[in-house]
DNA sequence: CTTGACTCTGGTCTATACTCCAGACTTTAT
DNA sequence: ATAAAGTCTGGAGTATAGACCAGAGTCAAG
């Protein structure tokens, strides 16, 4: 079991976020000591890891806590309304996806555009390389 | 050329939001007429759907505001201070597809958990999903 | 030529996601 | 045993990304 510094320290958040996401409900140290000290376990940081992953790609924390929140119950009502939440965020990471995609590959024409590229000066700009794609 | 108004409504934006941008340097208006309203035209329709893409797949306003300002200038110095900054870009771009794809797939064994599917009950929340994938 | 819709600047206000104390207690190292 | 380092709760402060409002000017239609 992890106390919040060294699960601070492993996970490159700070405690005081840590204690932020506690208060909105993404995480609960699995247990106290009796001092009232804060313990974290492995799952604990795994969970934590997600949190990360999930915010990096642009989820915002309501929307992390909701996605943590889901769980299949295997009894059918549950499981429409999961499904539904689940497909919506679906739909949204692969919009993203594709938004990402293009960026990467305007990046990526930027890159070579000088430095011995002979591409015209239209490619000179993030602008001009995304739409060059586009087209 | 579109006032306000009407870019706000081609875009989605609101007047606030567009006014908002110009005041932190990522886009300005082509012109103005006479009494000060602003005028918009179609390279600034780009401008902004462009900002709107990087924005959704998680770059703050402040990184947005640095990838318009690229410009590869075909001259020596700028190249190279514009290709470590894209270069770099595109790592982060690279993580977070990453981290998309896997939250993707966690989500879709989420979706197929129940409903049929006949997975075991560790995949039935998120964490679970994701866990699966990374082994 | 006035009324309603739109725009201007400048300012305050809000939500999100933290960060940074303060004052008190606990643990660890010497 | 005591000092340093770590932790606790609670609260104030900060940066980002706008939303909202006031008071004044502008434009378009009837």
């Amino acid at each position: 079991m992890l106390k919040i510094g060294e699960l601070a320290q492993r996970t490159g958040i700070s405690r005081d976020a840590l204690r932020f996401y506690e208060k909105h409900g993404l995480i609960t140290p699995t247990a106290r000591t009796d001092s009232g000290y804060r313990l974290y376990s492995k799952s604990d940081v795994l969970r934590i890891s997600f949190i990360l992953s999930a915010k990096e790609v642009g989820f915002t924390l309501n929307e992390v806590h909701q996605l943590l929140e889901l769980e299949v119950t295997k009894d059918k009502k549950s499981c429409q309304d999961v499904k539904e939440f689940v497909d919506n965020k679906i739909q949204v990471v692969n919009q993203r996806l594709i938004e990402m995609k293009k960026i990467k590959q305007s990046l990526k024409t930027l890159s070579v555009a000088c430095c011995g590229g002979d591409e015209p000066a239209t490619h000179c700009t993030i602008l001009g390389a995304l739409n060059t794609h586009n087209r």
